[in-house]
DNA sequence: GTGTTGTGAATTGCATGCAATCAACACGAC
DNA sequence: GTCGTGTTGATTGCATGCAATTCACAACAC
């Protein structure tokens, strides 16, 4: 791995660990000295996250954080949800392969059993970030469509749009568990319609499964605000 | 504009006009005397392109211009489509503006115009391609989606996948006339439908649109590929 | 008090230099 | 003849230095 990769890496995760606030001003003399590289390598770095989206950069006035509306943030995750809607359609329209087919189906086993246990402890919830995650992998790859994959990567680098930003909330049913189960039914639902060969029904699920994201995002944000902190028994995992 | 602006817009246009072969290796060196730059102006251009997807980056290996297939350029133009549909839907559901809405009008206006006037020249071909881009363009700004045109202008950059790479034959009822009029068709049926705010309508007439719009460049292409020389009387522009 | 202009410090944009890495080729062992 | 290994030339990765631009702030005019 080289100190470039590493140098993006360490950036995000300071990024999403809140260490720098929203609309601040990012000099690479400040930052090469915070990570130990040069300015070139930060240079680097930054312009890499300016076309992921995270920083801006206004020639001759350096790099700036950028901040996202929560409409941004939802809008965001229903385009993801489009996406992943016709990666669903072609997956069943041209027939996912047996091999994907049982990956999707064990990946469903695991995620049955998790759900069955539930989510009181943050390694289970952790496990089931995983999870899910695999699982919109494995239909995104099962829709043999080369450019999905980047695109989807690219909305999932925004705050809160990947398939891993997943808001766990101790109230309602107890650690989310009744949005977790809403969630899942999605996702066997998916799958059963990518096994028949129904593409319109695949790629509608998907897009309601996504929108229902935004929604609870949303809902725990309000709920979050309110408070200015993290409620507690509140875990927000970004990705 | 920056030298690194400048630079990455040379180095675009040069492998858009087949400058260099697909698989090429892209040695900075070679390229900075070439462009007349330094090597870390060529570096980050390099970097820049890698995350748009037109050269790929091998760590110490350096830079690698990336070969396209027709599948992958057809599946990114119905991507695109599906992008453009969700965006034609929300720019229904939501309402466009007035203003929106006469702007799209008024491109319309001109469109009909120079339908009617044919495309036998250079000239009226190319302005074609940039009143086509424009109402892309404003259908997708009325969509008040932020993320919808960084996704676009993303995928827009692969090679024959923008709006703007239309292909005029010479054929076929006189360059590509019957082509543009079914497009066109196509155009103000998306209109009225915004204006209706009828957002399924607007969307599967989007998705069809780029879909057709595939087709016509996999055809054209096949017919390139007999010759392994552009067709007589057919101008491939690439945007 | 408000607006304008000038100056200096801070910061960016770019070029160059050096060490690390890789690919190619020759050479030798089997 | 084939495979493995050492060496060399080319190329990349990174650090640093310098010029150009910008921003902050103060001095000044009105």
């Amino acid at each position: 791995m080289t100190l470039l990769e590493q140098t993006v890496q360490m950036l995000r995760e300071r990024i999403l660990a809140g260490h720098y606030a929203p609309d601040d001003r990012l000099p690479e003399t400040t930052l090469a000295d915070d990570l130990n590289v040069s300015r070139t390598v930060v240079r680097l770095a930054l312009g890499a996250m300016a076309r992921e989206g995270l920083v801006e950069n206004r020639p001759n006035r350096g790099f700036r954080l950028r901040s996202f509306s929560l409409d941004e943030v939802t809008d965001a995750i229903a385009l993801r949800g489009t996406v992943e809607g016709m990666a669903a359609r072609l997956a069943a329209e041209r027939g996912a392969s047996a091999a994907a087919l049982a990956e999707m189906r064990q990946i469903l086993a695991r995620m049955d059993a998790a759900v069955s246990r539930g989510f009181a402890t943050l390694p289970a919830r952790s496990a089931w970030i995983e999870m899910n995650a695999a699982l919109h992998d494995a239909i995104i790859a099962a829709s043999g469509h080369a450019t999905i994959p980047d695109v989807v990567a690219q909305l999932s680098r925004m705050p809160l749009v990947s398939a891993r930003a997943i808001v766990f909330d101790a109230g309602d049913g107890g650690w989310g568990l009744s949005r977790v189960v809403r969630a899942h039914d999605d996702h066997h639902a998916v799958v059963d319609a990518i096994s028949a060969r129904q593409g319109a029904r695949a790629e509608a699920l998907m897009r309601e499964h996504a929108l229902r994201s935004g929604q609870n995002k949303r809902q725990s944000f309000a709920a979050m605000k309110s408070g200015d902190t993290p409620l507690p028994g509140l875990s927000l995992v970004r990705g």
